[in-house]
DNA sequence: GTGAGTCGCTTTTGATTTGCAAGTGATTTT
DNA sequence: AAAATCACTTGCAAATCAAAAGCGACTCAC
């Protein structure tokens, strides 16, 4: 199929699938960076699955794969600036959800705090990117 | 699986699907109304898929379903408030592609656009899908 | 009013992708 | 040295997909 040229076509290429827009979450989200953080994930994923979809953001430019240098068997995937910038997109989305759907459990908070003022929200989830990142950059 | 509680799922529920996001895309940004118009879309969706996912967006409340009283073998699709509501995370999601991809064919002004006053760009596009959608209203 | 389209699906038929379970091989740990 | 951990791979049945043909309800030309 011809992904190309258009800007929602070059979105669901990327993140047009369940999965990797899960892992989109956990890693900007929630924190997680290490392979099994992921598999552990309420979803459920199979590995063959998340093997397939970290491969898939990893070539995509979205994540980069980093072995552990204190044991060396665990691999860490951190996320590159082109996901990071993918937050104010999510964010959106998310406030969306949050509007929509009777079920949420988003916090009460979150949807007034983003759209309150939609840049502040976007540093403030950057940094705590940074900090999740924080230990794993010292190891590099 | 359990696409409860979480706003990112439930969007990707909803969306997280490369075919229902470029219905989406037809129907917000393109101003398609009719099946024939989604089956002609440049991407080529096969007609069991495009069938599936228009009563997949009907089912969760995006797109309402009319046979047109002027030749009733005619059949189209409005999109609902819940949908157009869409459109600042769908316009954020486009500038984020326009930003990352190399070989986007978005015009140059969009992103510009956009970035300079998203409130201002959704009242924009807003008006577009009223335009599309008034031939259609008098109609029903 | 009849026959030839048009339109919006549905069905059928393979091919591809998925989820699950069971490996595998490279490290650590004991 | 043996056992456990970890990040995948592999094999397979089941679900999903695209492509093509079929179908019934219209609509239009004559």
């Amino acid at each position: 199929m011809e992904w190309q040229g258009c800007p929602v076509r070059y979105a669901a290429g990327i993140f047009g699938d369940k999965w990797s827009f899960v892992l989109l979450r956990d890693v900007l989200l929630h924190g997680k960076r290490y392979y099994g953080d992921f598999l552990a994930s309420e979803e459920g994923i199979s590995t063959n699955v998340l093997a397939s979809r970290l491969a898939d953001l990893e070539a995509s430019g979205m994540l980069t794969r980093h072995q552990d240098p204190e044991k060396r068997s665990r691999v860490f995937y951190l996320p590159t600036r082109k996901a990071r910038d993918l937050l104010p997109a999510l964010l959106a989305m998310m406030v969306w959800s949050v509007d929509h759907d009777p079920d949420t459990k988003a916090p009460e908070s979150f949807a007034p705090f983003v759209k309150q003022d939609m840049a502040r929200a976007v540093r403030w989830y950057e940094a705590q990117i940074d900090k999740a990142n924080a230990p794993l950059l010292d190891k590099l």
